[in-house]
DNA sequence: AAGAATTGCAACCGCGGGGAA
DNA sequence: TTTCCCCGCGGTTGCAATTCT
């Protein structure tokens, strides 16, 4: 079976959108949906091919789209999700609200990918650049810091679900967000605007402690004195994960303290 | 200040699945 | 059962914006 090139006729434009064009296509798919999306650019006016149409609505113009820096736990979902689904950009999309399978792809290769890769060499993490526009706002937007929930690096998430498996404590996750005050004391705020280095954190395991040393982070950022803190990975159920999975943390305890899991 | 290099992202391409005829 | 068509997905590309030298 020969396929047809998808804009094989003559006359169909390529390229980049207008907004004369983006309006014609969003005032008629409010109109009329979009039914038949091959059918659609002839009917709307448009000298487009459907596939273009499709891609333009879905990715940029569906009223629901988020737009913006992807916020660190949407990266830290990314990261997770990838983990366990590789290459599956639309599962991966299916568990962000708002976010295209296009973005969350592109944010995999030019930020996500590289920082894991980073975080596995010891490297630090290149400055991240200014987002170019953002339809929802006239201005230039700096991206967030992605170091994530204190020290619980990319590569942590690696262990997320080798950990204790079988430990008997499920809990919500609002639970577990609760329970931030539990983490090293180290969050978004530690880290200065400009830079993105969780690496000058180290952890170092031994059993299951770690010992966790600042002393690359800038002054005003660091401990006293090295602190250890008891590893614990917790698991729970989220309903927005529909596919049966079980997510867990790893959180840390001080030594020496100790802290009562909440009930379901 | 200007040109080169790099980065980020919108858009395109081709393939495969699934349903209708 | 086979053929055709549409849709959605993942990989890739092109180019504008930004940073570097």
């Amino acid at each position: 079976m020969v396929r047809a090139p998808c804009c094989e006729k003559m006359g169909l434009k390529k390229g980049p959108w207008t907004p004369e064009e983006d309006q014609i296509l969003m005032s008629y798919i409010q109109k009329h949906g979009h039914g038949n999306w091959r059918a659609l650019p002839k009917l709307a006016g448009l000298l487009r091919c459907g596939k273009s149409c499709r891609l333009r609505w879905i990715n940029y113009l569906r009223p629901d789209i988020k737009r913006g820096n992807f916020s660190s736990e949407e990266e830290e979902i990314i990261i997770k999700m990838h983990e366990l689904l590789g290459n599956r950009w639309s599962a991966i999309a299916a568990k962000l609200p708002g976010r295209t399978d296009n973005e969350i792809k592109n944010v995999w290769h030019t930020h996500l990918k590289k920082r894991l890769m980073n975080s596995d060499t010891n490297k630090r993490v290149s400055k991240p650049r200014i987002k170019r526009s953002d339809s929802n706002s006239s201005t230039l937007t700096q991206s967030e810091p992605t170091s994530s929930s204190g020290c619980t690096t990319s590569s942590d998430f690696s262990s997320f679900s080798e950990g204790t498996k079988n430990m008997d404590n499920m809990i919500k996750r609002e639970d577990i967000e609760s329970m931030e005050t539990v983490k090293p004391p180290i969050d978004e705020s530690f880290w200065p605007q400009e830079t993105v280095d969780y690496e000058s954190s180290t952890m170092m395991q031994s059993s299951n402690s770690w010992t966790i040393s600042n002393e690359l982070a800038p002054p005003q950022y660091q401990f006293n004195s090295v602190e250890t803190f008891q590893q614990q990975s917790v698991g729970y159920n989220d309903s927005k994960f529909d596919d049966g999975m079980d997510f867990w943390y790893d959180i840390f305890i001080k030594s020496g303290e100790s802290i009562e899991l909440p009930e379901f």
